[in-house]
DNA sequence: ACCAGTTCTCTACAATTGTAGAGATGGTGT
DNA sequence: ACACCATCTCTACAATTGTAGAGAACTGGT
């Protein structure tokens, strides 16, 4: 019961990438996994685990000693939160400001355009074929 | 001094909402233009102003004995550090994955995917000019 | 049965954020 | 000179987040 719409923590952001990579894990392993990166230390990782784990963020089973740790969200839930965050806050919820400010702003490379071209090229279509049914 | 890259909270972009709205102002005119969606009393309004002033995120000014606030930040600014924040956070800083999870997840209209189709035009043809310069 | 190594539990603390009351202050009209 | 109103200042507190140490507990080898 994750409930939708939460956004998530830089740090829990690094946690749950590392689970993601790793699911089922232990916290060691999500500790070691990020000890580049972050320089937690193992009770720092197990706290902030545990933490999304009341969030439902994360869940875990025991097996035998060991607490194994899985994801409760999908990589794609979580991007959803944390975009529709980012367009309600700054864009006061309009989708189609932020494309413009995304395109405008940033330096696509023309591979990248093309792709992009592409994509809306697939998506008129299909709107397209269901509207005609 | 702004430092680049400071994420708002949401409570940060309510507030600087309004003054991008008003400026100059003082905070009650603030207070007031929040009372509807935020409930917050003057105190919590004057508050987190002043906490934002600290950040520079804001800036103030006497007059007799009033404060004049005025943001220290464009909403262009925020809205770039708003952005980069989460291509960073939740798409491993890829721009281009953001842009089609993005097309991919939502619901444009017809008239919508046109016009990002005719600014990846724009933009297509304007980084050609670029090269052949 | 005991030791060592691994992992877990409990507890704690500072900074930030959201929230607001109580009282100080400074003009203004009379 | 006084009282009132608007506004400001100071202080405070709970929840969340980042951070981690100290010690308990369990398992495998001897």
């Amino acid at each position: 019961m994750a409930k939708v719409g939460y956004q998530l923590t830089e740090g829990e952001w690094a946690i749950i990438r590392a689970v993601w990579e790793h699911e089922p894990c232990a916290a060691p392993t999500v500790q070691e996994a990020l000890v580049k990166s972050k320089k937690w230390s193992y009770s720092t990782v197990k706290t902030m685990m545990d933490r999304m784990v009341t969030k439902s963020l994360l869940k875990t089973e025991r097996l035998r000693n060991l607490i194994m740790y899985r994801s409760s969200i999908t990589p794609r839930q979580a991007q959803k939160c944390e975009v529709m965050s980012t367009v309600k806050r700054a864009f006061n919820g309009a989708m189609t400001p932020m494309m413009q400010f995304l395109l405008d702003g940033n330096n696509f490379t023309a591979a990248e355009l093309s792709e992009l071209e592409a994509l809306i090229q697939k998506k008129r279509k299909r709107s397209a074929e269901k509207k005609s049914q």
